[in-house]
DNA sequence: ATGTCC
């Protein structure tokens, strides 16, 4: 299967007009060309009317990560395999001047391992069937996902269950191996996916389908995850806003996709992430946000891609437990050592940036900035096994998948 | 992104 935009079947198309792309990021947003390319390809595939595209804008596999695509008809390989990812923001019963660092950073250590207490119950109170990748329910996954705790740096106007002396739980996840096997059955049942599914065939029918499956499992998954963590440091949580950015919205003007845009309503309150050393912030859409497709960034985006952060950074053991600290006393769990290098600080841009130019924009005004306490990326066990729950390993010959440290 | 290609 190779990337849509290496095949120049579609350029080369009978030209319909363009749809239009919107920009919402200035100039102090360095964007990369690639993307740009990427935009100009997406505003060229069939039943595309119109695109938004944020300031934490950057290249993906099949098209521009950051963006809101209005479209007639579906468009699969836009929302990516990762159907559902979200943030979700959640506030624990515990105040701040109650933490103690390092001992919350070795309870959340082992938290991602613990089992979800009746997961089959849980599909079904969401509507779905109980045997739906349970296994997996209440994981967090790998890549840019994780589970942060964090405390208010500033507070510009007063949010409904957001204080200063609170403690929050950011949780990135998404569907983890459903949202991947509803992708890949979709490509092999229709190969030319590039051109998309006209939305009221029985593949585009049944794509929809899976994919509404698939946000509820996802918004199931970040709860969970946060139950499972609050449970880890003896407190409670409770849900403050939970805010996908990879899916489709049907809209009276059509589909409109978002890949990795969070998908918001004037008054939402929304999450942008920063990094594990940086500032996250708390937003609120405005009523502009109907102009920009219901779209706004999710987080800081992608500066420099995966590869690349292998040699920029962390070639030495003590420069990789640097990147595991931040200026704020905070501590990263992440046992794996290329997710370290690749998921670095520096890898991406500033949080702080996105929003303001989302801010002059007029789609959002700034409510909070919150600061990383502990980033859960990723715990191995002994074995250099990743810890899971209730799974037999199979994986016990030749060398360890991942580095420990 | 992915119980990720063996």
């Amino acid at each position: 299967m190779g990337t849509f935009f290496g095949d120049t079947s579609v350029s080369t198309q009978p030209a319909c007009t363009p749809a239009t792309i919107h920009h919402y990021f200035s100039a102090e947003s360095w964007i990369e060309g690639a993307a740009l390319d990427q935009l100009d390809r997406m505003a060229r595939l069939p039943g595309v009317r119109s695109i938004a595209a944020f300031p934490d804008l950057h290249p993906g596999k099949y098209g521009a990560t950051g963006v809101a695509l209005l479209s007639d008809r579906l468009h699969p390989l836009l929302v990516g395999n990762d159907i559902g990812c979200g943030m979700s923001l959640f506030e624990l019963d515990l105040p701040l001047r109650k933490l103690k660092l390092d001992r919350a950073a070795s309870r959340l250590r082992r938290f991602d391992a613990l089992a979800v207490d009746d997961a089959a119950g849980r599909l079904d109170g969401v509507g779905l069937p109980g045997d739906l990748f349970a296994d997996a329910l209440g994981t967090i996954g790998g890549g840019n996902h994780f589970c942060e705790l964090q405390a208010v740096e500033s507070l510009s106007s007063p949010v409904s269950g957001i204080g200063r002396q609170g403690l929050y739980l950011l949780v990135h996840s998404g569907s983890r191996g459903f949202g991947a096997a509803v992708l890949s059955d979709s490509l092999s049942a229709e190969p030319d996916l590039m051109s998309g599914l006209d939305a009221s065939s029985p593949a585009g029918l049944h794509w929809l389908g899976r994919h509404d499956q698939c946000v509820a499992w996802a918004s199931l998954n970040r709860i969970l995850i946060a139950e499972k963590a609050a449970s880890a440091l003896g407190a409670d949580c409770r849900l403050v806003t939970d805010v996908p950015h990879n899916l489709v919205r049907r809209s009276e003007k059509g589909y409109v996709h978002h890949k990795g845009a969070a998908a918001v309503d004037p008054g939402t309150i929304a999450p942008l992430a920063g990094s594990r050393a940086t500032l996250s912030y708390i937003v609120r859409a405005t009523e502009k946000v109907a102009g920009s497709l219901g779209g706004i960034s999710h987080g800081a985006g992608r500066k420099y891609d995966r590869a690349t952060m292998h040699g920029r950074v962390g070639r030495t053991r003590s420069e990789r437990d640097d990147l595991l600290r931040n200026a704020w006393g905070g501590i990263a769990i992440c046992d794996d050592r290329a997710l370290v290098i690749e998921e670095a600080p520096s890898a991406y841009k500033d949080a702080g940036r996105v929003v303001a130019d989302l801010v002059a924009a007029g789609l959002v005004e700034s409510l909070a900035a919150m600061r990383p306490l502990v980033t859960y990326k990723k715990a191995v066990d002994e074995e250099g096994r990743a810890r899971r729950p209730d799974k037999p390993d199979h994986r016990q010959t030749g060398r360890r998948k991942h580095d420990r440290y």
